[in-house]
DNA sequence: AGCGTCAGGTTGTCAGACAAGGCGAAAATG
DNA sequence: CATTTTCGCCTTGTCTGACAACCTGACGCT
């Protein structure tokens, strides 16, 4: 299966997402930590008993169940036994990384804030990586960067490769916490990231951009490697504030 | 009831936990979870089916279900329907910030990132505060600095001023996404914090180094106010390490 | 080998039942 | 009347049983 990957079956299967199949205590759960989010009840108030919930969703109490105790485990509601469910007073910070993925990133300061965190974030760790790569992991990136060049054609498995290298650099940061934080940002921008794919003519820029990345890690040099980090993710700012007016036009259908 | 506060019975309520009630879903959950970060199964295992797990926790299906979606909704696992329930691979950074709230701290490396974490987001994030702050926060900032002179006596008080600053601080930056990811790390660190209080000698230092952050974020100077940011963290790091390592002693008994 | 088909195990969802906890109104008490 | 106690109702916690939807592996056919 998948042997002849090159070929006019690709285009097919590329462009296929993995339908999302979602249960229904996931729907419900993401539908209320939305609205919570929204504002629609504030923290501290009462949300309406389970078997409201569950008249209102059209859903048995066993999904709606489910659905409250994941919003409680994460802490974005409270629970009290025989005395109904509240929104949490203060959101633990354990739930922000998801509090944009549901609509609203509608929100162009939300969008702005992430670009700037993700530009932070990526540009130090990319300094930690100048002091920390090794030898192998520098010749990883320089065999990534080497199919990128040859790659150009295809934005799809380009704009992969890109996302590998990346995510190596972020490995041989060897900060596991920060690693995985960025992990995170990049995840809750992965659907911009996806519509700027067809950005092409960023694609020449990008490998450059990773060259001077590699040459600056290969020097061990920090503060070179963080500043064309910055440079590489800074050209994408104006693409995505491009791609975020549309979506904004598009919302007010 | 409870009228009487200031006299023998205060002693007697003060000292009690709020007696950790917790559901059956969520200590099966946090179970489940402490056992999966602690390694019994690997990445990409299989766990046991529902039936099994309601046997060995000895508990219905619905609270194992309950536990199980929100170990899922955290991304710690991935159920399949009709497929079972396997360890995620790669532990969406969503689950970062509760993997080391369990036993998990006592793990040095993890330690070291987080601090380098902590360190390389609020110097940053005082940057960003330079550029942004306000007159009226700057005034709020001096008036938190001028009380933590004062109350140098006691240590309770003093370090929740000093975390006051630092939150005023992050508030200042404006911006929301990573002030929340410094929010999420610092709380992690929480009960370290808390035993590094003991550390009177610290006190008198914070004060000066805060002085000095001040200073530059009223030059609105990003470099020398993240650089007296760093500083400042610079002088907790050693008093971690050591707490770290009394704890690391205890837990050898 | 490759391709249906089918059976058995597993998860998704529902409905019903009862215990346990919490809240407020009614009732008992002074 | 004010205060306390009691009681009933609503809400959440947990269990059980049932059935649909789904996945996997084995079997048999081509």
């Amino acid at each position: 299966m998948l042997k002849f990957v090159g070929d006019p079956l690709s285009k097919l299967l590329n462009g296929l997402d993995p339908l999302p199949r979602a249960t229904l205590s996931e729907q419900v759960a993401k539908q209320l930590a939305a609205r919570i989010t929204a504002g629609d009840w504030q923290p501290g108030e009462k949300l309406p008993s389970e078997a409201e919930l569950c008249k209102a969703f059209h859903v048995g109490r066993s999904s709606l169940r489910e659905a409250l105790t994941s919003l409680a485990f994460i802490g974005l509601i409270r629970v009290r036994a025989g005395g109904g469910s509240y929104v949490a007073e203060q959101p633990s910070a354990y739930f922000t990384s998801s509090w944009l993925s549901k609509g609203t990133l509608n929100n162009e300061k939300a969008l702005e804030d992430f670009i700037e965190a993700r530009l932070i974030l990526e540009s130090e760790l990319t300094a930690l990586c100048a002091v920390r790569i090794t030898e192998a992991e520098l010749d990883e990136l320089a065999l990534l960067v080497e199919k990128m060049k040859l790659r150009s054609g295809n934005a799809d498995e380009f704009w992969k490769l890109d996302l590998s290298f990346h995510l190596l650099m972020g490995a041989a940061a060897k900060n596991e916490v920060l690693n995985n934080i960025l992990k995170g940002v990049r995840e809750q921008m992965t659907e911009l990231i996806s519509k700027s794919l067809l950005l092409k003519e960023g694609m020449a820029q990008a490998v450059s951009q990773h060259v001077k990345v590699l040459e600056a890690l290969r020097q061990h040099n920090p503060s070179k490697a963080s500043e064309a980090m910055r440079t590489h993710l800074q050209s994408f700012q104006r693409g995505y504030k491009v791609i975020f007016q549309e979506l904004a036009q598009q919302n007010k259908d």
